[in-house]
DNA sequence: TTGAAAGCGCTAACAG
DNA sequence: CTGTTAGCGCTTTCAA
């Protein structure tokens, strides 16, 4: 294994030197540095993380703490972050926490990554506050992804808004009863985004003058089985509603395949609407409020990037724009005017 | 920051005896390890990756390269692999290529990995030689999943067959007229099961004692948009198939949705199955070829950790049965006997 | 612009 | 069962 050292003897100098010209630290000649790094090439040297991170204290790897690797959604943020951690040298580390309330835990308890990663990233969980402080003690910059964390870093869209507008895109086409599918407010992993796009489907109702009836909010678990499910017991009821407004495209799917079972037309007699532009959405032809989510996960690299390299960050709360995707489950209601 | 020295000079002991004690090795009396293990906890003691990893030269992390994160095959092998490396103590390093071809060159070139992980995953790519040659010096595990590479440690499904079991799945039913789905045989990323499912599929024709028709091979490029694609020109002529199998349920989706634009009824004129069984394969009613995807992750990571744990290992080809999952995109060709 | 030297925090012989 | 002693391979003052 070729060292610094071994670099060093051959071109005849020290290896503080050989080690500045290879990092592209300043206060080396020119002509010293191609011949270092020329060296270098020519004897196959490669750097030790360890040694470096040891000597240095930095790892040049950024840990993503992912609720669930397998959802398009998390898959597609960490892309994201991938892509530009990359570009700039940095490692990703993956922590999945599938789901489960115990990594979690062990995640956020056990200061795994003290001393392992120069900074994090978490996507869409609402650390607890004890979760928060431990955190905060590691001393490195954390942005908050898909969640809204006052007083923290946060990259994310505004959810309330979001919901809004989908629920705004119904009521403009004359929907009067107006369904929610949507998922627990407060639960396992605690995310933000369920209460938050339930407030604004809320709001959006009481805007339209349309009454709120909570027997028209199903829980669908943020998933396509969840959704499937909250849409028998909505379309299974004598005044069903005209209209579903699901939380996420993934429950949205859900709900138009339990229309399909139940044979109810969309959009004739149902119009579906979800949050997300899934990449199955445009398959579904499913009207979705998009959000930008690759996009969310580079502009988190680049924010704890940015406070890696800068003196002082102060912690940003980027709210990054939706935009309203109408394809053809969405439609006015049967009887309407039709206009 | 609290490290070995503190908790030694706490419970006046050497740090070699600590060292021992907190990682569980034999020749530390009962008292001394609860001793040292308390003192650790109470001191919020955590250890070093970076030190540790440059005094052993183990890093405990394992390196896994993916072509795309955002698909859920990928994404469902990682969490796999996740689990049971977390289980074990081992970090997951995530590097996602994305496609790209150049992402690829720097990850397997440049040895980005030599001093960095004790292990590698790769998933689904068939390594050039060069990038073989190039693993091999690594001299650390390296498990290839979901690819046949012979002479290296695999975990997979075996393609062939499972095309064929799909293929004999439709001729069952009386279909005489199949055409195929795939993706490149060769090209950028270079997988080995594309290849592997069109021998199989031309195999299992010919065991049915059917034609070879080139023009009912199309392309679908392993994506939904590419098998709605292929679908295209398939169902446009005149004597259109009367059932397609797409090498991937991505491809069959999007079968699925030219079939529904063109007004080609599922499964009356045109049966569709496809192979994995995707979390939408059921949303779907999609008939398909299941693989254990999830378990492939997790039997890829119980090899490398045998192998970095056992003293000498042989590089074993672990091969995993599929199943045939009958759902309603299959049916008797329209005209048959019914039965 | 370069070099010498002192670690970074841990592990791993080797002794005892 | 425990301690002593060298490092692991870099980075980083501080001097020159």
């Amino acid at each position: 294994m070729t060292g610094i050292k071994d670099v060093a003897r051959e071109v005849e100098m020290s290896t503080a030197t050989v080690s500045r010209a290879l990092r592209g630290l300043p206060g080396v000649s020119d002509e010293t540095r191609s011949r270092v790094m020329e060296t270098a090439r020519r004897l196959g040297y490669v750097p030790s993380p360890s040694a470096a991170g040891l000597a240095s204290g930095q790892t040049r790897t950024v840990a993503v703490i992912v609720p669930w690797v397998t959802r398009w959604f998390f898959a597609a943020v960490v892309q994201g972050a991938e892509e530009v951690l990359r570009e700039r040298g940095y490692d990703l580390l993956l922590y999945n926490l599938a789901g489960d309330e115990s990594a979690r835990h062990r995640v956020f308890e056990t200061s795994l990554l003290t001393k392992r990663v120069d900074a994090v990233l978490v996507l869409s969980l609402k650390p607890s506050l004890d979760e928060l402080a431990r955190l905060q003690k590691l001393g490195r910059p954390v942005t908050i992804v898909g969640a809204d964390v006052p007083g923290w870093a946060t990259v994310r869209i505004d959810d309330e808004q979001a919901a809004r507008c989908a629920v705004r895109h119904l009521a403009g086409l004359g929907h009067r009863r107006i369904a929610y599918v949507g998922g627990a407010t407060e639960g396992v992993l605690d995310f933000t985004a369920p209460a938050a796009r339930l407030a604004g489907f809320r709001s959006a109702l009481a805007e339209a003058g349309l009454p709120h009836d909570p027997t028209l909010e199903a829980d669908g678990e943020f998933s396509v089985a969840g959704g499937s499910r909250a849409a028998q017991a909505l379309l299974d009821r004598e005044d069903r509603p005209t209209a579903i407004f699901a939380a996420s495209d993934e429950m949205a799917i859900g709900v138009l395949r339990t229309a399909r079972e139940l044979g109810v037309g969309v959009p004739e007699d149902l119009s579906v609407i979800g949050i997300d532009d899934h990449e199955m959405a445009e398959i579904f032809d499913l009207t979705t409020v998009a959000q930008p989510v690759h996009e969310q996960g580079r502009v988190a690299a680049q924010q704890v990037l940015t406070a890696l390299e800068g003196e002082h960050w102060v912690p940003e709360q980027v709210v990054l724009p939706t935009r309203l995707v109408v394809r053809r489950t969405t439609a006015p209601p049967a009887g309407s005017a039709g206009r």
